[in-house]
DNA sequence: ATAGTGTATATACTCGATATACACATTATA
DNA sequence: TATAATGTGTATATCGAGTATATACACTAT
């Protein structure tokens, strides 16, 4: 499992991991059985601690995402890909407002935005 | 000078200052020589703490938007407006890669974006 | 027994926000 | 004009929430 973690971002270790797991989930790398790494693999591969990933892996779990068992390890459950999907909609939306508000206070015109939008999106990195 | 804090956002209060200050030097709300309220004041009238302004004032102060006198108040700067819209165009831009990477990651395709982009653009609270 | 899992407790550090006391400028007024 | 009172910005020490940690504990498989 590929995890990058990133000093620089601000955000917390415990959610970058979090969220790529959920990434994962989403794109088919990871799916229903398939077993994470062990909570001290993964923080010795990313040098953190255990608990930290534990933070993590708890959070998966609260949310529904994954179970974990004592002595076993960690594994993935049975998804509802589109209720995954319905956050990430929920999730762009909402950064999709941010950008309006921004670009409204900025000066920045509807017109501009699309362009930005065709640009940006199609320059990024693909997988 | 009309501030709004919100407890919800999870954006710092001493930001969420920032931030209003800025737009309203932006849209001419707030122009060269205006007097901010006093540190006492705007903090009495948020029910925050005047240190809770003053770290706001400061930032404002370092960034070279405002200017600050002991005894006298503090004051807005001759602005290169320019400058300020450029700042906003980058935030803007970054937003929107932000959007892509969580668009991509969720399914959700250029052409949707685009919609959703009209529908909140024009859906949002005009001045 | 041993080595692999996940779990729990107590601790340190960072950062947002604060109360309180201090220093300077203007204004009222004696 | 002098000076007390009020209004301005400033500085120190402290609290609380949230992130990350070391270490020791409990369970499972081999």
């Amino acid at each position: 499992m590929d995890i990058i973690i990133s000093n620089s971002s601000g955000e917390p270790i415990y959610e970058q991991i979090v969220s790529q797991v959920k990434a994962q989930i989403m794109s088919g790398e990871l799916a229903e059985g398939d077993a994470l790494p062990s909570m001290r693999a993964l923080a010795q591969s990313l040098r953190i601690s255990v608990i930290t990933t534990k933070r993590a892996y708890e959070e998966l779990e609260r949310d529904g995402f994954i179970e974990s068992f004592t002595g076993k390890g960690s594994f993935v459950k049975r998804q509802n890909r589109e209720l995954l999907r319905e956050e990430y909609l929920r999730q762009t939306e909402a950064l999709i407002t941010q950008v309006c508000d921004k670009a409204r206070t900025g000066g920045v015109t509807l017109e501009e935005l699309h362009e930005l939008l065709d640009i940006i999106y199609n320059s990024e990195a693909q997988d």
